[in-house]
RNA sequence: GCGGAAUUGCCGGAGUGGUCAAACGGAGCAGACUCAAAAUCUGUUGGCUUAGUGUCUACGCAGGUUCGAACCCUGCAUUCCGCACCA
């Protein structure tokens, strides 16, 4: 095997198969899978998803397409800068990653250089997918990031187009940030806290004299009900001065607006227990109490909080627990009788539990002590949810703002209310990590409010609509993906498409920032029509006017920096290529790529230049579990080539799943295919050119099998229903030719077995080209099996259905008689007699005919075998027949006459005598015999043994 | 919570209104071949059965529509994926 795989490689690359040249005479089909991010071997799932192109590839291009299929590899982002500065660092499980992958100590420093990623990986990927016989044009990839300054020309006008456009746009944003390193931390620089994202809490603001203090909550919906603050005694709260007012909260918090766009200046402290007992005006108004509270964390919120104990178990608790506490009232001089007077407010009305939420939730959990952490945080979480959804604001939201939000449900006005609240002057936004986050500096994390953000503007209604439009215009693979698509794409606001770190192109009118990686990939599908002739150009030359020209047809291309005649080329060559026709990858990449391929499409390039259709795939799983690293079933590309072999690989990888379901990769299955399609060289060579002349029923069945099997193949294949197809062009393809040699008794007809062996052959090619062209050449025909034409298979007639039936017929036939044999016994019957009904009742299929033309406007008739009665009578059933028929698209035209039948069935009989190595004995049941009439039925036959 | 997908026999997985006790594959069982194993082939894999084109129970649960439901509708339960600035 391993020796054909080498053969056929080099032949294919000798010859430049898969080099795709503009064809003006030719129907153009140009496949993309999503660049593979390069800082590891490719593994199983690029492999399953990219299998999908590669066998369409190969299909379209046997079905005449001139086929472009390119790959290039990403680059952009910040995983490999991460991973390189970890081994710089010497980092034990960086290292070890590499180790594993089988790299030497000495090959793993050179990967401290993020460029040496770059340098290394894309050429194994390369061999990976050409090991695997993908019919890629090489010629054409390339990888992304300004170490490719063509690309990175290509991205800059991409950039600059869509902020001409005005698709891109300028604004904050919070990110989690390193305040030792000063750095952005991603997901996987972290030691601590992956996972933990910026949350938006507000600040509300409490007047005491000339000063404020500050709470933090989330609950900005509940504003209203406030009772009281609660401070911490033994806090040393901070006093800063910030937007002209003075603010009291904690030192941790002070430190961290510094970090959110707030200027602090800090003028002083104060204790807790200094504040404790005094009163503060509220957002309405009101004076309320400040009480003391041992519970508050101080890197938590502001280190105090506002009271809420209508909405808040905890602040109701808190109450209680204090109004039964004299002696704390005592400690800090707080008149008892004013707190015993402190009551919840009700602001909301929660179905099903009224205004007061808080006070049914300590009943339903039975919290008696506001130690009793577990259940507190259950209630808050449950309750959080439940007003959210199922709260409406109550009286006192009717006149307090502008608009009367009485009866709103929260989760509609929860929004509004920040906005009013924030137009009064009374809150301000502080984002804090959901988590601890502790970055690879060992520093603590926190988050900063980055205001020169970048981000495209997916929000944007026209864009939006118009990334609708092309969605509406598209074809999907499958199609159930459309609703899933349509919500993401109306989902989707503004996306922050620049970083600080990483690999990249640098945002053309803003340097300091580089094009971040899910927004460097959208259009660059493009660039493969025309990269391969770019590379002989200085990239210099490559400025917006060349695209502009190239990609959009804008100027006359008189004032490039390159001939005309050069740019016309590649101009010519773009517009032949494109639009892109099928782009396929996994279904996780639905919400993020996918869409902005859409929506960048449609932002730059005119109707005609969008994409005509998307494949999406499920996950790969190897022996029914998820693949993974820790479970010890990771299996990268090369190894599954050097275990199984790459047709066998192939065939397994795409007969393991389709659709959008997650796909499973058998590995016995692998080894067991391989062997299988060992068998099919044999056979396919030996059995080629061999046979009788005489032409007989079998034969015609076994040509009208090779015509439904793959009528249905192709079918399937144009769906890219690849496991399907292999189902049809396989499995039942070698069911069919078992049968076949058995009723021939291994004497098949010369033509018939040829080109069984032939169309068997070349509808695998896409799946197993390297055994399909080693049986070509050795079957001795001209050129690669590659690019050889797709079988035209002919529209089912008469005949394939006539002869279909009969060996149905015969295939039952002979499972009743071997049943009837086990019932009664018998090992070795000496005679066994067959009654078929002779009957057949014209009068019966013209009443099907009537019923036929009423129903539809359908001429033909399926074949019934019938000698009941009951068929004559009714007419129900029979129209039931006909539904499925039409339905299924069979037909045929005529009725067969009985006697073609009895001679067919001859034949028939004398097969079932070589099996049974018994008499057997065909009867026709007359019409008078009405005891063996009886026995026959529709599609049966009656059998005797004696 | 939101959005999406799913739930079928021992397992994987077809099936989207009547030919469904349910394709196909795997696994198991029995048999053939063999000294034996592998491979291959044949049969079989819901219950009952007077053995019949019989009958009952079945396609997550509960209802509904229909002459008829695995398939359509409603509700519920469970599982998986995603909820972003990360490739």
């Amino acid at each position: 095997m391993e020796e054909i795989r080498k053969k056929w490689l080099k032949k294919w690359e000798e010859a430049k198969v898969f080099e795709a040249i503009p064809d003006s005479n030719k129907k153009k089909f140009f496949g993309t899978l999503p660049y593979p991010y390069v800082n590891s071997y490719l593994h199983l799932g690029h492999f399953y998803s990219s299998m999908r192109l590669e066998a369409f590839s190969r299909y379209k291009r046997m079905k005449g397409f001139n086929v472009l299929y390119a790959q290039g590899w990403h680059c952009t982002g910040s995983p490999i800068v991460n991973a390189a500065k970890r081994i710089a660092e010497n980092e034990p499980i960086q290292v070890g990653i590499l180790k594993k992958q089988g790299f030497s100590d000495d090959e793993i420093k050179k990967f401290a250089d993020p460029k040496a990623w770059v340098e290394y990986f894309p050429p194994q990927a390369q061999a990976d997918f050409t090991d695997m016989g993908y019919s890629i044009d090489w010629r054409r990839q390339f990888i992304t990031t300004d170490l490719n300054p063509h690309y990175d020309k290509f991205i800059k006008w991409q950039f600059n187009k869509l902020k001409e456009k005005n698709y891109v746009v300028k604004g904050k944003f919070p990110v989690v940030w390193d305040p030792i390193e000063n750095t952005p931390v991603g997901d996987h620089a972290r030691l601590e806290g992956e996972g933990e994202t910026p949350q938006e809490f507000i600040l509300v603001k409490h007047k005491l004299d000339d000063k404020f203090l500050i709470s933090a909550t989330l609950r900005q919906d509940t504003i209203l009900g406030i009772t009281n603050l609660y401070v911490h005694p033994e806090i040393v709260y901070s006093i800063i001065e910030t937007k002209g007012e003075k603010w009291i909260l904690s030192e941790h918090t002070a430190n961290n607006l510094k970090f959110q766009d707030y200027d602090v200046k800090k003028i002083g402290t104060i204790k807790g227990d200094e504040l404790i007992g005094k009163k503060v005006e509220v957002v309405d108004g009101r004076k309320v109490l400040i009480l003391p509270a041992t519970f508050l964390n101080e890197t938590f919120g502001t280190g105090l909080v506002h009271s809420v104990p209508s909405d808040s178990a905890d602040d109701l608790i808190a109450l209680y627990d204090l109004q039964k506490d004299e002696e704390t009232c005592k400690k800090y001089g707080i008149d008892i009788e004013e707190l015993k007077g402190v009551k919840p407010i009700g602001v909301l009305n929660t179905e099903g539990y009224g205004d007061i939420p808080a006070k049914k939730m300590l009943e339903k959990y039975n919290v008696k002590h506001q130690n009793e952490r577990g259940k507190l945080d259950k209630i808050k979480k449950e309750l959080y949810k439940l007003s959210y959804y199922n709260a409406s604001f109550n009286h006192l939201y009717k006149d307090f703002f502008d608009k009367n939000i009485e009866g709103v449900k929260v989760e509609d006005g929860k929004e509004y209310i920040k906005e009013e609240l924030m137009k009064m002057g009374w809150i301000d936004i502080y984002y804090q990590l959901t988590g601890k986050v502790v970055a690879r500096s060992l520093g603590e994390c926190l988050v900063k409010i980055v205001d020169n953000q970048w981000f495209l503007a997916y929000g944007d209604e026209d864009w939006t609509n118009k990334a609708r439009e092309c969605l509406d215009g598209m074809k999907l693979f499958p199609d159930k993906t459309r609703s899933q698509f349509n919500y993401v794409l109306g989902w989707l606001h503004n996306w922050a498409c620049t970083r600080e770190l990483g690999l990249g192109t640098k945002l053309p009118w803003d340097e300091s920032w580089l094009i971040e990686s899910l927004s460097d990939s959208t259009i660059y599908m493009a660039f493969y029509t025309i990269n391969y002739k770019l590379k002989n150009i200085d990239s210099k030359k490559l400025d917006d006017a060349f695209f502009n020209y190239i990609l959009l047809s804008e100027g006359d291309g008189n004032n490039l920096q390159l001939d005309k005649e050069i740019a016309d080329e590649l101009k010519e060559e773009f517009e032949y290529w494109y639009p892109m026709d099928f782009r396929t990858t996994g279904k996780d990449l639905i919400q993020n790529h996918m869409s902005f391929c859409i929506f960048n499409h449609v932002a730059i390039f005119p109707k005609k230049h969008w994409p005509k259709s998307f494949g999406l795939n499920g996950h790969v799983m190897v022996n029914g579990e998820k693949m993974s690293k820790s479970k010890g079933n990771f299996i990268i590309m090369r190894d599954a080539l050097k275990n199984y072999g790459a047709d066998a690989s192939r065939f397994t990888a795409l007969s393991g799943g389709e659709g959008i379901d997650d796909a499973n990769f058998d590995t016995e299955m692998a080894k067991s295919i391989d062997i299988k399609l060992n068998q099919w060289i044999e056979f396919a060579t030996q059995n080629y050119n061999k046979g009788r002349d005489e032409k007989k029923s079998i034969d015609e069945w076994m040509e009208s099998q090779i015509n439904l099997i793959g009528t249905d193949m192709t079918n399937f294949m144009e769906e890219t229903l690849f496991r399907s197809a292999l189902q049809k062009g396989y499995f039942d393809m070698q069911r069919a030719l078992k049968w076949y040699m058995r009723r021939t008794n291994n004497n098949p007809n010369k033509d018939v077995m040829n080109k069984f062996i032939e169309t068997q052959t070349i509808i695998l090619a896409p799946f197993t080209p390297f055994i399909c062209e080693e049986i070509w050449e050795k079957l001795g025909k001209d050129g690669f099996i590659s690019i050889t034409d797709w079988p035209e298979f002919e529209k089912p007639k008469e005949s394939d259905l006539k002869s279909q039936v009969l060996e149905d017929t015969l295939k039952n036939t002979l499972e009743d008689i071997s049943s009837v044999l086990k019932l009664a016994k018998i090992k070795k019957p000496s005679k066994i007699k067959i009654f078929i009904s002779a009957n057949w009742k014209y009068d019966f299929y013209s009443k099907l005919n009537e019923e036929l033309k009423n129903s539809r406007n359908v001429g033909e008739l399926i074949r019934i075998f019938s000698t009941d009665e009951k068929y004559r009578e009714n007419i129900k059933e029979i129209s039931t027949i006909i539904q499925k028929t039409v339905k299924s698209g069979k037909s045929i035209d005529k009725i067969l006459s009985q006697d073609d039948e009895l001679n067919n069935m001859q034949e028939s009989i004398d097969f079932l005598v070589n099996i049974f190595n018994a008499e057997v004995e065909i009867m026709v049941a007359e019409k008078s015999d009405e005891n063996k009439a009886k026995q026959a039925r529709p599609g049966k036959v009656a059998i005797l043994v004696e």
